[in-house]
DNA sequence: GTAATCTGTATCAGATCTAATACAAGATTT
DNA sequence: AAATCTTGTATTAGATCTGATACAGATTAC
């Protein structure tokens, strides 16, 4: 009569988190006691329990004896958020330390995908290198950029842990001029679990970015993993043109509650400078990027 | 003197799959053999045996009995890609057919979230409506919407199965001006895993978008959860504005090699050009919709 | 054709997970 | 103050999962 189930623990867990993070849970509501969670579930109070254990030890309920388990507070989004727009990122990041290390660099033949991407001859070889950003000393991407051997020779592996690629390659006159973006999830294997502090199977944002230079040849290859709970992409969009054929265009991220209740011409000259702004103040800020 | 470790098998399954969708281990390739594996990463052959067992029913390896364990050809990416700016999206669908299910209706007070983004009053209702998007049979986005209740009233339940929200909202008067979007990831709880067809654990792309009209009111907040095998969002940037001024502009997708070497106001009239002949088109064809 | 190598299959032991039960301690209600 | 409900803790046993070993069938190389 035993379950054919191997997980319900976990199971459970993931159903209360869900739950609980869409706030379908109110904060500060009490959760069902355990025995009524047991019962409710078809589990026993010692699975219901390892569940809990779990959210609490996540912070999302707080566990009062005698008194019963409630919904915490609503825990911060991710704090990181980048604007899609934006290459030389652009962290909304209010004076928090940003530092990179390099984990591994070297010249190799590319796997095929990056070699397509890159419109590489067969055979071409390209640097690799694999970067980890953090933030406040915690970890939040992974990096594994692809650069053509002919471009990655004109800067070293030290400057390579230190200044942000891009950067680097406009230093060396390498001129990009067109970019391509495209974002999934993926689960963190080991390494990445690892370097990244997460579980082994956990959720992770990825993206995959193709920069190109003027005459379409390939400049940078990036193949990135976010932790979701401290970072995100945004983007903001109004709606544009006269009438029927109007369509929405994307701007830049707008501060938080700052447009409420606004007029749309007020609204966009909002956004608007604060773009502007966010671009000039960039060049004096010491070395930041989201590469 | 057994491993402390309870998913040893998960784990070399995971890294072995990364290394085969990154392509570092190339198509066609064999792999090291299954004692080969076993000494390697210090587990026993069994538990290679079970991660390549996962690998093979992913197709993402080719077994031969006495001949060894080979990469199967690179699998298509996600087929179905999103463009960023485009709200009343144009999925890169050929010749697919789309599919909508209402799975849940109502009327309920909102998460604090959603009243929140939405800036109601307290207390103010809203609807509520849970749909799965399909294409070719197949499920590939989870869908929850939150409309205030006034807004809501406009449309009945059954439209709501058959067309794209945003698409009533308009019918209704109801004028869309601003809208924001955060991109994530998740994992699928027991619900969406269901719902989508996936394992429990199994990574989700995100998104929430809230839209506004005019005068900042919420119109719409929707939670949106998606296939990452199926689904991904995609966007091109090309750099505009003079010598060192210049910044990354988000366009419409390009054709593939389209905008190959031209300059920005060629790139741009382009994609506008196209988003506009799809939204043209949309209005022929069943139901084609990304809500 | 024979040896070496590889995948496929079966068996067995240890660890972990699940469940059931009992009891203790804190909080609330009656 | 007593009764009742809650979480915290401990113990037990059974089912399931995981890992290790041994052997069989298929393929390849020499």
């Amino acid at each position: 009569m035993a379950g054919v189930e191997p997980l319900k623990a976990r199971r459970l867990y993931l159903l209360l988190r869900d739950r609980i993070v869409s706030g379908e849970d109110r904060p500060q509501t009490r959760l069902p006691s355990e025995p009524m969670l047991a019962e409710r579930h078809g589990v026993s109070r010692v699975t219901v329990r390892r569940a809990l254990d779990k959210l609490a030890g996540e912070g999302l309920i707080e566990r009062r004896p005698g008194s019963g388990t409630f919904v915490a507070g609503r825990r911060n989004e991710a704090p990181v958020t980048a604007d899609f727009s934006n290459l030389l990122t652009h962290l909304v990041e209010m004076g928090r330390r940003t530092e990179v290390r390099l984990l591994s660099f070297g010249y190799v033949t590319p796997p095929a995908a990056v070699a397509e991407a890159l419109g590489l001859a067969a055979g071409e070889r390209v640097q690799r290198a694999v970067r980890l950003r953090l933030i406040d000393g915690a970890p939040f991407s992974y990096l594994i950029t692809h650069v053509p051997e002919r471009i990655g020779v004109s800067y070293s592996e030290a400057e390579m842990a230190s200044t942000p690629l891009l950067e680097l390659l406009e230093r060396s006159g390498i001129v990009a001029d067109r970019a391509s973006q495209t974002i999934g999830a993926a689960l963190a294997g080991p390494d990445l679990a690892e370097a990244l502090g997460l579980e082994i199977g956990a959720a992770l944002l990825s993206m995959t970015r193709v920069v190109q230079g003027i005459d379409g040849e390939g400049i940078e290859h990036l193949h990135a993993f976010y932790r979701p709970d401290l970072y995100s992409f945004r983007m903001d969009l109004v709606r544009t043109g006269p009438g029927d054929a109007r369509s929405w265009t994307p701007v830049g991220p707008a501060r938080k509650g700052a447009t409420r209740s606004r007029g749309q011409a007020a609204a966009r000259a909002e956004t608007e400078t604060h773009q502007r702004r966010s671009t000039v103040r960039r060049g004096s800020t010491p070395r930041k990027t989201t590469p």
